[in-house]
DNA sequence: ATCCCCTGCTAAAACCATTTAGCAAATGCC
DNA sequence: GGCATTTGCTAAATGGTTTTAGCAGGGGAT
């Protein structure tokens, strides 16, 4: 009853040819010496039946597989991972490649794991990405095999795609400048007296400087720089009523939009009106962002774009080099309009 | 310099046995005839070599390739899909099986392309993921294949993973009756005369059919049902602002969290109190229920366990048949102590 | 002693595509 | 016409595993 799959051995055959031939033609080889003749009959033999090569015994020979491993160590911080499995996706899919996706957990041992079972399949590379971007582990990959770091890096691969976040944090005060305020401006989430020897991550550390050297080179200074080390809204909210219960902000600048969200439960509580009264702009695009009323400018996390640009990196066998994805500025009703106040 | 990889060959050799003798006590055969000696040698070289068997050879050989196929319209509809990942991935990881992941965007020639390339690879299941659970467009799949469908339904494929909506609708409502509120209760997101011969998908027709029968189980009846088609904050803000104009609700029932966030902020707008003036319940258990400020009270969507049982299913060639997983309760604080109010 | 069965193992085929080496015929060159 | 080269194709080896068929030797029954 079970229609037996069919081989190359199947198409030459039809075709009236080797399989030898049959295989050089449909894998369009460039330098075959094969008949135009031949090449129509294969292509219209292996369109008659439908054939469809088996991979596993072309990586059997090849050592080549036509697919990735995307291996994380969280999918499910949601707000951070889909977009980057979504681009990686899309890309693998344009050059006919299949993803295989591993979570790690972030732990050492799942990690190996998911290695040796990507390994283990023959993947033409890898990606690691990670949702907290640092330094990451990674084990010792035997083959020299295309390794890619995703919003992450490591001393040992030095391919790596990150956004770009130092000219991000510097897009973030043009924009807050651009309403023309230039005093009593919040940093909500980060100040650097409060957090002396800790270490955020490496894109974090670049957002920050980016947003000082772009304060200091417009003359700008904050007001007030409020820590904290959790980047929620429920942070984002304490600080914020704490803040107002001294001084009234005209600009507040969030680290992200979580925090953000946090800021405009406390000032609708305190009945300040944004952009009217406080201009908030942050970053990462989160999906909430778009939920706030009015809706939060933001400078966005370019996941898909990052996802795409590391099987790119892969595909091209760029080996070594970090690719620095620019963040878009996502421009909603947070900020006050230039001209709304003389 | 390149190490060549270990074979099973080289396993046998160091072992002093055949590689037939390597293969069947490596693989586990129960009928074997092969000594404890032998055994214990091969285990032994296996172990010291760092034997790894080559999928590709065996899933030439076998047609397995310990790996299954997540096919889904969207991954990028982050709140829905990533836990549908993640328990799936989890639950693979568990197995010793490897997922690959492909995203169609609905398109049929991309499904069609997606499980092409999945049976390409000697893929041993698929699922079939839909973010919008509705009837879902399956190509046909030659081989006798196992397939369940992940949150949405086929009437080619009966397989099938659900969130048990039903029960969770009936679960929504005990909630708010717990409450004591009987009268002033408002659905926000359906009304049948609005959206007659407009269908949105069995999952949802369950949950309202789950509220209505547990209301009128109660005797109880809503107040008013206010209707729109896309379930977004915006226009749960915009229907709740155009009611609180004429009438004061006591509880609100939101078919979904974003439309309790719209809610949330009319109520804020209007200086309502929530729970003490409003009490919500809603559904999804959205990332955002936990940011909103009290917490919100939400029938949760089990979209992990849910990835976890369709591997499951996938594994334990379970064929036909509907697994509906219960929705959890997410206890916060958007409703109301009985006792507040005597 | 003969026959049969069981134990413990192995040779070789099979899976399917790619690739190397090479063959026969046709063509080019002087 | 004689020789070298090119053209157009194929036989066979290869990759690593599983599996079928079967071999050699020992022991028990007759």
């Amino acid at each position: 009853m079970q229609k037996k799959r069919v081989t190359l051995a199947d198409v030459a055959r039809l075709a009236g040819l080797s399989s030898t031939a049959a295989s050089m033609i449909l894998t369009g080889k460039p330098d075959t010496r094969l008949s135009a003749d031949a090449h129509a009959k294969v292509h219209a033999a292996a369109a008659s039946l439908g054939y469809r090569p088996n991979v596993a015994a072309r990586a059997l020979r090849t050592d080549k597989s036509r697919s990735f491993a995307l291996i994380s160590d969280y999918v499910a911080t949601t707000r951070f991972a889909s977009g980057l499995i979504r681009g990686a996706l899309a890309a693998a899919e344009e050059a006919k490649h299949v993803m295989l996706v591993l979570e790690t957990g972030g732990e050492p041992a799942r990690e190996l794991q998911a290695v040796e079972a990507a390994l283990d399949r023959q993947v033409d590379g890898l990606i690691f990405a990670a949702m907290r971007a640092r330094e990451v582990f990674v084990p010792n990959i035997s083959a020299n095999l295309p390794v890619v770091m995703l919003n992450g890096t490591s001393a040992r691969f030095p391919a790596a795609v990150l956004p770009d976040e130092y000219e991000g944090g510097r897009t973030a005060v043009r924009l807050l400048a651009s309403t023309g305020i230039t005093s009593s401006i919040v940093l909500l989430g980060h100040n650097p007296d409060d957090e002396k020897g800790l270490f955020r991550s490496e894109s974090i550390a670049r957002r920050i400087a980016g947003i000082r050297d772009e304060m200091a080179a417009r003359g700008l200074a904050f007001d007030a720089e409020l820590s904290c080390w959790n980047w929620e809204p429920t942070h984002g909210y304490d600080l914020t009523k704490a803040y107002l219960a001294h001084g009234k902000p005209q600009a507040i600048l969030c680290l992200n939009d979580r925090l953000a969200f946090g800021a405009y439960q406390a000032l609708g509580e305190a009945r300040l009106d944004i952009p009217g009264d406080v201009s908030l702009v942050s970053f990462d695009n989160d999906e909430l962002a778009s939920y706030l009323r009015p809706g939060l400018t933001t400078i966005g996390l370019p996941h898909e774009a990052m996802g795409r640009r590391a099987v790119e990196m892969l595909l091209g066998r760029q080996k070594a080099g970090e690719a620095l994805i620019v963040m878009p500025s996502v421009i909603r009703g947070s900020l006050r309009m230039p001209d709304a106040t003389p």
